[in-house]
DNA sequence: AGTGCAGTTGACTTT
DNA sequence: TAAAGTCAACTGCAC
C-alpha cells in the first residue's frame, strides 16, 4: 500500500504562527503537512538546559495550539530524539521535504542537525532551511551584513495563510507512537515568578512596553530594580521565536512613526536589536566559543579553580551585596538586566579569577532567555579583551552606588541587609561590631564577609591582561580575530 | 581685595 | 556595556 505524501514543518526556536517562512513555504508547497515538534531527551538533560527553558516551551506549544486549532491543524510534541522521531515517521509517511529554520544553537543542536540531515538525505526528502532574524549562516566575513541585516528587517513578514495549510491525518497509534512518554511535571507545570512563554503573551508584553513602560527605557535600561519594568522584557519571546526580530522592529518603527516622544527611547531599542542578531551572527561564524577562548592564545592564562567560591558565586553568597542581590534576583526569576548580567561575569571571571566555562553554563541554565548566540559572545567578551575590545572590569561597589543607591533592589534580595540603613549597605564589611548587632547582620553569621578583596583581585586581573597585551601570540590571534569578525565599515546606524 | 594653593569636578584619553 | 589616568578649569579658604 502506497505510503501517503506530506511535507513537514518542523519547529524549533520559531514558536509562533505568524512571520514564519517554514509555515508559509509548507502552505504554499499545497501538499498535506505534519507540524513537529521535539522535546529531545539529550537536549532536556544538557548542562544548559534548565526546566524553565522546557515549560516556555511547552508554554509556547499550548499557545501554537490554540492558534492552530481553528484550522484543524494538530502540532505533534514528540519526546524523543529528532533523528529517531523522523525515522520513524518516514516509515509510515511518505515526506517530499522538511521545513524549518536554521539554528544558531549549542553544538548538541548542530550536531543533532546534522544527524537529521544525513537521515533525510539518504530518505531522498528535501530538507529547506531559512534565514532566521537576518543571521546568514556559510558567512567568511561580515562586510556587508548590516545591510543584509537592514534589507532583512523592512521587507514584509512572511505572511502565513493557515487557512491554506491541510493536515495530513495519521493513524491514532503512529501519533501516540512518536508522542513517546509524557514529559515530567517539572517541564508541564508553571511556576510563579517567571515570564509565560507563548505567542500570545509575547504580543502583551510588546502592548504593554510600547504604550506604557517604553518611556524610561533608556534611563533605567541599567537599574537592576526599574530595567525589570521599564526594559521590553521580550527577550525570552524572541528567544524562542514567539516574536520574530523582524516583527518587533517593524512594530517599534509604527510606534516611532506615530508617537514622536517615544522615537528616541524605541531607536535605542532597536539599535539593541541590532546587536541581538550582530552576536548571534559571530557565534553563527565561530560556534567553537562555545567551549573554548575566541583568542586562543588566552588558553594558557592559569585560573584556580575553586569550588566552594564557585558556588558561593552561584548561589549569591560572595559577600558583595549586589553581586548577591542580582544573583539570586536571576536564579529566582531568570531575569537579570545586561549591565548586571555583566557585573556577575566580570565578578568570576577577574574577581574570583575562576574559568568562565561553568559560569557560563550555571547562567545559561539560569537565563530564562537564553541565547547561545549571545549568551558565549558576552561571556568571552567580559572574560578576555578580544579583538578590538579592552577589558572591561566591573566595580561592585560602584555599581551598587551608581545604580541601587538606596539599596531596595539589594534589600529584596539579601533580606539579611534589610535593616542596614543605604549608607552603609554597599559595603557590609564597615559596619562596626555595634552596628552589626544593632542592624542583625553579623558578619560570618548572617551576611558573609567578602570572598576577597575587590579592589587588590581587579588590580591583579588588570596587571595579568597587561603583559597579555604584550604577548605577541595574543596581538596574532587579536588581528586574526579583527580581520574575522569585526566588521569593515562605519557603525551601521551611521552607514545607515 | 587679590593671590596662592590644595582639593574637586568634568571632559577627554587610554588601556 | 568600565575604570583609571590626565589635564584644565574651578572652588574655597587662608593670608
Amino acid at each position: 500500500m502506497a505510503r501517503p505524501v506530506c511535507n513537514v514543518v518542523w519547529f524549533k526556536r520559531d514558536l509562533r504562527g505568524r512571520d514564519h517562512a517554514p509555515l508559509r513555504a509548507a502552505a504554499e508547497a499545497g501538499l498535506p503537512v505534519v507540524l513537529l515538534f521535539t522535546f529531545e531527551p539529550s537536549y532536556l538533560a544538557c548542562p544548559e538546559s534548565d526546566p524553565r527553558h522546557w515549560r516556555f516551551v511547552w508554554q509556547s506549544l499550548a499557545d501554537l495550539r490554540q492558534t492552530l486549532a481553528p484550522f484543524g491543524l494538530p502540532l505533534l510534541a514528540c519526546h524523543a530524539e529528532a533523528p529517531a522521531v523522523f525515522d520513524q515517521l518516514l516509515a509510515e509517511v511518505e515526506v517530499k521535504t522538511v521545513f524549518s529554520y536554521q539554528e544558531t544553537n549549542l553544538a548538541l543542536t548542530f550536531a543533532r542537525d546534522r544527524a537529521v540531515a544525513h537521515l533525510l538525505r539518504q530518505r531522498g526528502v528535501a530538507w529547506r532551511e531559512f534565514q532566521q532574524n537576518g543571521v546568514l549562516r556559510g558567512l567568511r566575513h561580515r562586510q556587508g551584513w548590516p545591510q543584509a541585516w537592514a534589507h532583512y528587517m523592512a521587507a514584509p513578514p512572511d505572511h502565513v495563510d493557515l487557512a491554506r495549510l491541510r493536515p495530513l491525518a495519521l493513524p491514532p497509534e503512529l501519533t501516540a507512537r512518536l508522542a513517546g512518554p509524557p514529559l515530567p511535571a517539572v517541564y508541564t507545570t508553571a511556576l510563579p515568578g517567571f515570564q509565560p512563554g507563548g505567542e500570545r503573551y509575547a504580543w502583551r508584553y510588546w502592548h504593554s512596553f510600547s504604550q506604557e513602560r517604553a518611556a524610561h527605557y533608556s534611563r533605567h535600561l541599567s537599574k537592576p530594580e526599574a530595567s525589570r519594568r521599564s526594559c521590553s522584557r521580550l527577550s525570552p519571546y524572541l528567544a524562542f521565536g514567539n516574536l520574530s526580530v523582524r516583527q518587533v522592529v517593524q512594530a517599534a518603527r509604527q510606534i516611532a512613526d506615530a508617537q514622536p516622544q517615544l522615537a528616541r527611547p524605541l531607536a535605542n531599542f532597536e539599535a539593541r536589536l541590532l546587536w541581538h542578531c550582530h552576536y548571534i551572527q559571530k557565534f553563527e561564524m565561530d560556534c567553537r566559543m562555545e567551549h573554548r577562548p575566541i583568542n586562543r592564545a588566552h588558553a594558557k592564562v592559569e585560573k584556580e579553580w575553586k569550588e566552594d567560591w564557585f558556588q558561593a558565586w552561584a548561589t549569591g553568597l560572595t559577600g558583595y551585596p549586589l553581586v548577591d542581590a542580582c544573583m539570586r534576583c536571576v536564579v529566582a526569576t531568570g531575569y537579570l538586566n545586561f549591565r548586571m548580567r555583566a557585573m556577575l561575569v566580570s565578578f568570576l571571571s577577574h574577581v574570583l579569577w575562576q574559568p568562565w566555562q561553568p559560569g557560563a553554563v550555571h547562567l545559561a541554565r539560569q537565563f530564562l532567555d537564553f541565547e547561545p548566540g549571545i549568551h558565549y559572545p558576552q561571556f568571552q567578551m567580559q572574560t578576555y579583551a578580544v579583538g578590538a575590545h579592552f577589558l572591561r572590569i566591573y566595580d561592585p561597589v560602584k555599581q551598587s552606588h551608581d545604580h541601587d543607591p538606596a539599596g531596595h533592589f539589594i534589600k529584596q534580595w539579601v533580606p539579611e541587609l534589610a535593616q542596614v540603613p543605604a549608607s552603609l549597605i554597599h559595603e557590609p564589611w564597615r559596619l562596626s561590631a555595634l552596628e552589626q548587632s544593632f542592624y542583625h547582620c553579623r558578619l560570618g553569621i548572617d551576611y558573609p564577609r567578602p570572598l576577597t578583596d575587590y579592589v587588590q583581585a581587579a588590580a591583579r586581573a588588570r596587571q595579568i591582561q597587561k603583559q597579555l597585551d604584550q604577548d605577541p601570540e595574543v596581538q596574532a590571534e587579536n588581528l586574526r580575530i579583527v580581520r574575522r569578525l569585526s566588521n569593515p565599515l562605519p557603525a551601521p546606524e551611521v552607514a545607515e
